[in-house]
DNA sequence: TAATATTACGTATTACGTAAAGATT
DNA sequence: AATCTTTACGTAATACGTAATATTA
């Protein structure tokens, strides 16, 4: 069980036909058949009854379905809190640099290191213990 | 974000160690160590602060633990639903055989059958409309 | 030195796309 | 004929293991 297996199975689900699903999944249509029939197989029964105006959801299909909704939920909710949370990082970070050398490499560093942690308030100081100022 | 590399961060959570965690996944520990390093790159945070002794989940891995978790539990709840659900398929089938042929091939259709759905009564005929009888 | 994690790299697995074949209306 | 799914098969991506390289107690 896959996490694109689990994306595939809901798109068929929503869709009702693996063409469709496999347009929306951009994946080729035989490459999605495929990973259904692994899924399937790997469950132990079918979870689609395949006619040819649609793809229904069988009784373990439906068994099935809102599982696999709450693991793509979850996973999504996963990445979306560890997302958010990279602005809530707070605090100084104090940053000794040689002024001969800091602004050849500094720069980038210090952009990107804001744009991930814009709560992080960064000191540089030309030299220890002294003229310390805010970047 | 993929199944086993959930499982992965999941058993270097809970043993706080690399080499422990890829031993219960049966896994090389490099192996288990590239899959980590691959989940960090997708979700783009740390989840572990390596010291010598242990590996201890950072905020980021704190957040994100419970929907990895979450994520396993309701893979393993699909695959034990449709497990047991396999015995609550219910019903009857009427089944048409040729009594010359049929010995050569049916027991074995039949038993794995039963075997599958054993609430299914099956009821084989020896000719259409006439002397059913339960196999 | 011992115990740990990472990097390097070749191999084996596997998901993919294209093409062809079935199946059904 | 048209629409849809599955099968066949070669290719590309990738997870794996072994070996070597840090890193730190």
């Amino acid at each position: 069980m896959e996490m694109h297996q689990l994306r595939y199975f809901a798109a068929v689900a929503r869709t009702g036909n693996f063409s469709r699903a496999a347009r929306e999944c951009r994946v080729a249509q035989p490459s999605l058949s495929q990973q259904i029939l692994k899924l399937e197989d790997e469950v132990g029964e079918r979870l689609f009854e395949r006619t040819q105006r649609q793809a229904l959801l069988t009784p373990a299909g439906s068994l099935f379905l809102p599982h696999a909704l709450s693991i793509l939920e979850a996973a999504e909710r996963g990445r979306q809190e560890i997302r958010e949370m990279g602005g809530q990082v707070r605090g100084k970070i104090l940053l000794g640099a040689l002024p001969t050398i800091a602004p050849y490499f500094l720069p980038d560093i210090i952009r990107s290191f804001r744009t991930k942690y814009p709560g992080v308030e960064l000191i540089i100081m030309r030299r220890p213990r002294n003229n310390s100022f805010v970047v």
